[in-house]
DNA sequence: ACGCTAAATGTAAAGGTTTACATTTTTGTA
DNA sequence: TACAAAAATGTAAACCTTTACATTTAGCGT
């Protein structure tokens, strides 16, 4: 039986006004009354009751993090860097996985909903907006890396088309021109924006860029791991696999490795995100770099300025660029014996 | 402005207590009161209000999860595991991370006083018992390697004494007999646990274990690159050693790398949890396997057996078994040249 | 048509807090 | 000492739901 503040009020011979006073710290509470309450607070080891505190205050202190999925080290740092942020307000975190699944993120959010102060959404498979409509207005919300025109709601996006160029670029640079890519899900916003990068690079260097060398996986380790054994049946494989995320790169390189393939001297590999590992999985992994904890963070930063009001109703639109990290898993192809492999196949 | 029952009520034409039992899907209302009002509802984007609801239910559908840090894979796939029975139950998780501070738990903990219907907490190096004895004795919680003998608690802990040992023996079969290890913090009780396997094994098989070769980590990346550096530094290095996890280990792997070293034929390293991406870090490591997602879902599993009241009063005492994972870090000594050596200090 | 029972619906209290407003106590001043 | 003003404290409404209990309506047999 817990015990509330009417008990506390009693026991210390005072109105349950004056102990939400001190409860609250706000109104002017004489000296010794603020003693008195607190010592029997202390004493009962009485704690408000949160739901009925809400119920009046219309707060509940924390923030709803939905994302895709929780596997790998990409949504734990973003869980991370929002958590830190979200501990430094004296808030908390509800997290929760949609699997890209509509009724799991509906579900997420109808959970969230009286429960959360704002939420922080990353669905860049399936398109929520629908979803989110049901929630009232004064809800923040910050869209991570969704497909989305509303300028309603604040977006953080990362520039996956930049990376993924710049990616391909290096890879041709490097003299790669059979050039695989992994891609994630079909309807994947993040996947796509990479794919167009890909592409554009390809165009630009004049090397047309085949839909015979764009594989889909799903941003899963194990999908990165059977597409590639689908690329490697090919009788002549690229030389450069570009997996669109580390993921898929780590479950690739497996299977290159079965295959008894060396990498990079057989084989370039490369990811995308840079997860922590990437620079310890072997060899070392190329990727794009993508400042993964601190889009948790920014997020997070930015449900605060609206939950302070000194945003309030101007969204925020970010855009985060991305950084060529260069390792060990890619190499300059030899071109003397790529010619000569050429030449066989023509 | 959120719509209540009320609006509901009136717009159907009802009473509030014929739109809650419509809500509550429990009592008899004519089929055609119930259309009416769903369809109301519908229309209204209706919505209960979950603080007054848990008011008067006392009940909240989250389960608090309190861990002592977020980075890194471990605490993903303890996360993962426990968000995954979790959804199944229709219930959702509140995360927090303590960073090992008696301050952090104390205030995540009552946070999640009245708002969580269960807590997993996990603590291996904060004692937290004293700051659960705050909290209601009708609120679930299991403790995941916690160090406590109060059979009040539901205990979860990982068989780190065994796991350890087991390596130990492993290593000394493969001819090592200078292992060093890094330690996780210094009142942490898996490092504890895991430093009196190494002990146990280290006498049984009469090599004196020597508090020279001990060395003190704190289960980060970085105090195993640290770490690792140090025991580098010794002139005549152990030919083994042996990080109290898997973290620590990429971090002491890059360490030995940057010396110069080769792994596993200068030098041979090995880790304990078996993170996912062990297998893939070069070289793959050899670690001690633990089910860490299997942690995090057996937890859970165990709140609900307490919520259902299937076992609501007895309380369970899991010991988790660990398995040695046998990959391409450790390698067996090269006796001639070892003797070699040994003869050289001597 | 009547009365009885069962089914459907309504009424009102309870749950624990915050806070505007009302009341009491304290303080300072003449 | 008495009075006004300021400070401290108290009262009660509001937040939104669930549910025990009360009431109304419907269904049935005679």
């Amino acid at each position: 039986m817990r015990s509330s503040i009417i008990d506390v009020a009693e026991k210390a011979g005072v109105s349950i006004a004056t102990v939400s006073r001190v409860l609250n710290g706000s109104d002017k509470v004489k000296a010794k009354t603020r003693e008195k309450i607190l010592a029997v607070i202390n004493e009962m080891k009485y704690a408000p009751n949160p739901a009925a505190r809400g119920l009046i205050m219309k707060k509940t202190e924390a923030i709803g993090l939905l994302l895709p999925d929780l596997h790998g080290e990409f949504f734990s740092e973003v869980i991370r860097g929002a958590d830190e942020v979200v501990q430094q307000h004296g808030y908390h975190i509800i997290v929760s996985s949609s699997h890209n699944d509509p009724k799991e993120i509906e579900a997420a959010l109808r959970f969230m909903r009286g429960r959360v102060d704002a939420i922080v959404l990353m669905s860049p498979q399936v398109n929520a907006e629908i979803l989110l409509e049901n929630l009232p207005k004064s809800l923040p919300i910050v869209l991570l890396n969704c497909r989305t025109d509303n300028k309603h709601f604040d977006t953080i996006v990362i520039d996956g088309y930049g990376g993924a160029r710049e990616m391909t670029n290096y890879l041709l640079d490097l003299g790669h021109r059979r050039i695989a890519v992994i891609t994630g899900g079909e309807t994947n916003l993040e996947s796509e924006e990479r794919l167009r990068g890909y592409r554009a690079a390809m165009s630009e260097r004049n090397v047309a860029p085949s839909r015979l060398l764009e594989f889909q996986g799903n941003f899963t380790e194990i999908s990165g791991y059977e597409t590639a054994r689908e690329i490697l049946k090919l009788k002549n494989h690229p030389t450069a696999i570009f997996a669109f995320n580390d993921s898929m790169a780590i479950g690739a390189i497996k299977a290159i490795r079965e295959e008894g393939l060396r990498i990079p001297s057989d084989i370039s590999i490369c990811g995308f995100d840079d997860i922590p590992v990437a620079r310890y999985i072997s060899p070392s992994l190329t990727s794009v770099h993508v400042p993964i904890s601190d889009l948790g963070a920014m997020a997070v930063n930015r449900v605060f300025d609206r939950l302070t009001k000194r945003s309030k109703d101007s969204t925020a639109h970010v855009f985060v660029p991305t950084k060529l990290c260069l390792r060990s898993s890619c190499k300059k192809i030899n071109t003397i014996s790529n010619l000569d492999k050429e030449e066989h196949v023509a």
